[in-house]
DNA sequence: CCGTATCCGTCATGATACTG
DNA sequence: CAGTATCATGACGGATACGG
């Protein structure tokens, strides 16, 4: 299905990961994870991997997207150090936002799991109409 | 940062691939990446991809997941062809949860975006120290 | 142009109790 | 052991209106 192994050793490295902190729920990596995981952030990171967008812009790029989510959600991408944000003082002013090194950085992970999904989202309908049928 | 580079031809055509569809709303590569986004499921999935578990088995190695959640999560991962789901007729019944092929070959990216979120939690937390403090 | 504030409906999640 | 059913709640997300 795919070339690619994983050994074992890593896999269960990788699973400790996920469980690794002061206590099992606050895991950082969870935490961390949970900042990518949104409906909205792995689409704009993804358009803001292309190159630096206005605020407007982005609202035509993603046209069903409600304005409240576009601020939040870039917001939270700021937050995360993914995102840098900037105001130029034009009138009306006008907002700049574009992907940090640490955005780019995680946008090279991300990409190849938006790879994946494109590659085999056929797959997935497949089952799920296969799994869907079983169940009638 | 990281040294693998992502050419922008790519990036457009990774940007486009999130938003084909009949509309703008249901593109089916977004459509997929939220079967693998919850808050259970890579956790699951990582799990799983070390050795197939039984119900109780997961239910131990993830004490914060309630059962409702976890038998929920994995009916999803099910239904989207990444779990495989196989009863065993003792007494009382065991069943064992495991990766299909396509759960393999999906965790694949994901493990890289979970090796990520390991190798970049403290950068992401220390974004978000400044961010906040800049705030007040 | 770029937001913020408010209201409100829906869905995801969890707690608890019960079953084959 | 491996679920299902039911209920409660808080987060998520959309629509609308207003402001700098």
């Amino acid at each position: 299905m795919d070339g690619k192994i994983v050994n074992l050793k890593s896999k269960i490295e990788i699973y400790k990961a996920m469980t690794d902190g002061a206590n099992f729920a606050d895991c950082p990596v969870r935490d961390v994870m949970q900042g990518m995981n949104g409906k909205w952030s792995p689409l704009l990171v993804t358009a803001l991997a292309e190159k630096p967008y206005r605020f407007g812009e982005l609202r035509r790029l993603v046209p069903d997207i409600s304005q409240r989510m576009l601020t939040q959600t870039l917001h939270e991408l700021q937050r995360d150090g993914y995102v840098h944000r900037e105001v130029f003082p034009t009138k009306p002013p006008s907002v700049e936002y574009s992907l940090t090194d640490l955005g780019r950085s995680m946008f090279v992970p991300l990409y190849q799991l938006v790879q994946w999904a494109e590659l085999n989202h056929d797959a997935v309908r497949e089952a799920r109409a296969a799994f869907d049928a079983a169940q009638a």
